[in-house]
DNA sequence: GTCTATATCCAGATAGAC
DNA sequence: GTCTATCTGGATATAGAC
C-alpha cells in the first residue's frame, strides 16, 4: 500500500477542512482540553464566527473529526474485505495497515485510538464498538467458523490476535519505538497468529 | 490473592487521603479537566485552602495520586518476583494481578493504565517507561534468555504476551466486558503463552 | 460565509483569620 | 492545618456588520 493510500487530509483549502486539519494536530499534540478555541483560530487562519458558524461548538468539531477519520478507516477495511479472504489474511492486512497508518499518520491514529472520547464526546459509545473495531473481531470469529482459528471464546482470540500490535503502536506512538513499526510487522504477525492457530 | 491485598484507599480519615480517594474516583469517571478543584472540595468534604495546603495546585493532586498508585503496584510486582520463578509463571501471575485489580479496583487501572497522563502531567514520562512496565518486559526478556521463551524481538515478545490480557482489561472497563475478567483469565494465558512459548 | 468586538462565566488560585 | 471570602485570567460562545 502506497503512502498516498493513507492520508487523510490532503492540504485543505476550504474552512472545514482547515480547521478539521488543524484540529487534530493540537488535539492530538496537547490534548482536547489543552486546545482553546481561539488557538485553532489561530493556527487555522480561520475566524472564531466561520468556526462556529460551521461546527456549532468546540464539540462540534471533535465530533466532525471524528466522523470523518472513522469512515475512512472503515473504508480502509472494507477494501481488506474485498481484496483478501480467510482470516490470516484479513487480520494480517489489518495489522499491516494499522502499522502503516501510525507511521503515515500518527496524530490520525492518536486520535482515534487513544484518544478519551468519553471525556469530551460524552454521547458517543466507546471507539471498541465503533464499525472499524467490529469489524476487526467479526474477521476472526469468521475464522473460528471456518476452523480457520482455534476454538476459544470470540473476545478472547480476537484480543489476542490484535492486542500485540496494538500495544507495539501505542509504545511507538508514546516514542518508546525508535523504529519504524514496519520492521516488527512479521514478528508481530507471527507471535498474533500463534496465539490463536489450530 | 486475596481482595483485600489490593485495596489502594482503605476508607481514609486524614484529609490528604480523603482527597486522593475522592480525586480517583472523579478523575476516572469524568476525567481529569472535567473535574473542577470545587467539586473535589465538595465530595472530599475538605476545604479549598486545606487541599492547596497539601497539593499546592490541582496538578499535584493528580501527580500524588499517581506515585502513590504506581509504587503500590510497583510493590505487588516485586511480591510476585519473589514468589514465583520463571518466566511463565511470573507473566501468569502478572495478568492475573492486573484481571485481579480491574475487577477490585477498576478506577485503579483505568487511573494508571488508560488516564492521557501526558496531558495534565506534562513533566512525567509515558507510562510505559515505569518501574512496574518495564518489570514486566523483564520477566520477559529474563525468560528468552533462559530459553523459555521464543528467541523474538524483546518488545515484540512483552507485547505479545501482556498485550491480549491488557486489550481485555479495556474493554472491560469499557463495558464492553459484560462477565468479569477472571472467566477469561484461563483461555487468555493460553494464548499469550502460545503466542511466544519455543 | 466570514469577520471583529465583546459578553459571560467559572476555573484555578490566593489572602489572611482562626 | 483548616477554613471562608475573594481575585483574576482566560475560556467558550454570541452579536451583528459586511
Amino acid at each position: 500500500m502506497a503512502p498516498d493510500d493513507v492520508k487523510f487530509f490532503p492540504p485543505a483549502s476550504d474552512t472545514r477542512g482547515k480547521v478539521l486539519a488543524t484540529a487534530l494536530q493540537l488535539f492530538t499534540r496537547q490534548g482536547y482540553f489543552n486546545t482553546s478555541v481561539s488557538q485553532i483560530v489561530r493556527v487555522s487562519g480561520c475566524s472564531t464566527g466561520s468556526i462556529y458558524h460551521h461546527f456549532g461548538d468546540k464539540e462540534g468539531i471533535a465530533n466532525a473529526l471524528f466522523e470523518a477519520l472513522v469512515a475512512r478507516i472503515d473504508a480502509l477495511f472494507d477494501d481488506i474485505e474485498r481484496r483478501h479472504s480467510g482470516a490470516a489474511k484479513r487480520c494480517r492486512a489489518v495489522i499491516e495497515l494499522l502499522f502503516t497508518l501510525t507511521e503515515a499518520e500518527p496524530e490520525v491514529m492518536e486520535f482515534v485510538l487513544y484518544a478519551r472520547h468519553r471525556e469530551f464526546l460524552p454521547e458517543r459509545g466507546p471507539i471498541c464498538s465503533a464499525r472499524p473495531f467490529r469489524k476487526m473481531r467479526d474477521f476472526v470469529a469468521r475464522g473460528m467458523e471456518t476452523g480457520e482459528v482455534r476454538a476459544v471464546d470470540p473476545v478472547v482470540a480476537a484480543a489476542s490476535v490484535y492486542g500485540g500490535a496494538l500495544r507495539m503502536i501505542h509504545l511507538r506512538l508514546d516514542g518508546v519505538l525508535e523504529r519504524p513499526l514496519g520492521e516488527f510487522l512479521d514478528e508481530v504477525w507471527a507471535c498474533a497468529w500463534r496465539s490463536v492457530a489450530p
